[in-house]
DNA sequence: TTGTATGCGTTATCAA
DNA sequence: TTGATAACGCATACAA
């Protein structure tokens, strides 16, 4: 049992074969006789013979890795993602890297490039920021549920409209009449955040209720402090409020804290709903409610197009949509 | 502006010297006069050159990665970890992969073996499960918080029997009287779990209060469900529990809303305390105190280990444990 | 079915 | 201070 310095060539002595019928043998390529197979694998075992990445990524051009760009791995939803793609790659024989952007356009352009640098095989971008982006054959992209760069790349993405309709339209059949919203960022610019403020409209006025622009709260979309200071001026906005659409778990789950500085009870003063299903929503104190895209198909479908992406780089541009469903919980009982 | 494609020997050719020196520009190694090194930048900016990670790989052995091994990733605590390495490495010129174990020992060992065959510089292992292990030269470890592993590698650890012990003694303080704990694992084997349920006794009996080891209650180190139901029955033990030590703020946090499933109110009927403060504790409902690590110090010196072990792998082990605060919040008030 | 020759892009070593 | 040469370990292309 050597360690580590052990080269094919090791192997291919010991085996009494070519180094090339080795490499053969280990990336099964082409036909090798039983025998031979059974004596190069025999001596890779004896040998403790393992490949050696830097000389087949040198050689091959292929590093084995996919990266993963996503604004902070500390967040509970990204970190469920992270978890997904990990285990998804790991079925098509890649290894998963983690960049953080920071949510930042200048994290995310930093990561594109570094995924180059690392010589990744593929990228899957969780762009919020990054506004324009064009394709490159040498860098297979995958965006990952936020940001839109105009159809030119492969990208799966959430029902940001439907689900925050979705959302909104449970607040009104459980009884909610003014009903606010948490958003984040520019709503002049078509983020995630205006899709699902987007939505939020479309369902309250499909059930004929106008929507007042007073009840529109925005915040910081990643900081807990800048929700809970969220939830606090709802609770003391004093316009009525009996239930609100919140942007995503992790907010929303600040943003009842917040209320609960105030004494704003949930659900009983207020309800309130979030976005993402992430798992501490379920044993959050009261229980989330929340618009639960499928996580799991998100992930192997964005893994699913990177590598076929990275098979054949001029595949036309493919968008998916994850399926969700409402998930009622304590918050809006 | 190539893409990708350019070799140091097209950025010698344009710069009109030979590829050494353009390599030596790069990672200024020996002295080059300061003309010859304005053009071959120049030469660089104008190529778009990048060098070939995988060729540097191959030929000087080192990757720039290090690997970091955590159980899982989309739990709060390993995911703050997570972000914390990658800041500190980055400041060191290294980049982190990261690897999931699960909590599994065989996971464990597989990360290791990963390291090698990824060919890492060097790994943190986030080791909970993993009994032996034997250090290897070609392979730095540094253990980070959990396993002890007989003083045979460079270590970084949580103040355990001391943290727990201060939570202990903080819910006595606090007018507690019947105090739970809860744990996890096989407490014949020294692990995490062992080490904090020892200070949590021997804060007991240095108050002159004798354990009840009805009063142990184990739970299911990584799972939401199973810090729930262990609340449950914490709820419905009937031996007269006003507080509970808890090994972890996630578990803590399950616990809390198995208590209030039952209708038992922290911090009215019974306090709890938990270890780690993950950012989700100063917004969970109640806010969660607990007993809290400097998470950037460690993340500081773990990175420093590994960095100073890959530079000299004969260097002595050496252990730092993290200093740490009693953070008091709602659920003890 | 197996083997030989060659080169991927970089850096260590030594010479100039 | 700069350059020539060789080698890291593997896989592509082709020959046997």
């Amino acid at each position: 049992m050597n360690r580590g310095k052990v080269t094919m060539s090791d192997v291919a002595r010991l085996a009494g074969v070519s180094p090339m019928t080795v490499s053969n043998v280990i990336n099964d390529r082409v036909p090798v006789s039983d025998s031979v197979r059974e004596r190069v694998l025999a001596a890779i075992r004896e040998s403790g013979y393992q490949v050696n990445a830097a000389a087949r990524h040198l050689r091959s051009g292929r590093s084995g890795v996919i990266g993963l760009a996503v604004p902070q791995i500390g967040n509970a939803y990204f970190g469920m993602l992270a978890t997904l793609v990990i285990e998804e790659a790991q079925r098509h024989g890649y290894h998963v890297a983690i960049e953080q952007t920071g949510a930042l356009a200048t994290g995310e352009v930093a990561a594109i490039a570094q995924s180059r640098r690392l010589q990744f095989d593929g990228l899957i971008l969780s762009a919020v920021e990054i506004e324009s982006l064009t394709p490159d054959r040498g860098n297979p992209i995958v965006l990952l549920g936020e940001q839109d760069l105009a159809g030119r790349f492969d990208r799966v993405t959430v029902p940001n409209e439907g689900g925050t309709a979705a959302a909104t339209e449970h607040l009104i059949d459980q009884g909610c009449e003014r009903i606010a919203v948490v958003t984040g960022g520019d709503l002049n610019r078509l983020t995630m955040f205006t899709r699902r403020y987007n939505g939020y409209r479309a369902a309250l006025e499909d059930r004929g209720i106008k929507p007042d622009p007073r009840l529109r709260f925005a915040v910081d979309s990643l900081s807990w402090e800048g929700a809970r200071a969220t939830g606090r001026r709802i609770a003391d906005a004093d316009l009525g409020i009996d239930g609100v659409v919140v942007f995503s778990d992790t907010i929303a789950m600040g943003v009842m804290r917040g209320l609960r500085d105030r004494g704003v009870g949930v659900p009983d003063d207020m309800r309130v709903i979030g976005f993402d299903d992430v798992p501490e929503s379920a044993v959050y104190i009261p229980s989330l409610s929340t618009v639960s895209p499928d996580h799991r198909w998100k992930a192997a479908k964005a893994v699913e197009l990177v590598v076929a992406r990275i098979a054949d780089p001029e595949l036309p541009p493919r968008e998916f949509t994850a399926p969700f469903t409402v998930v009622r919980r304590e918050s809006t009982a």
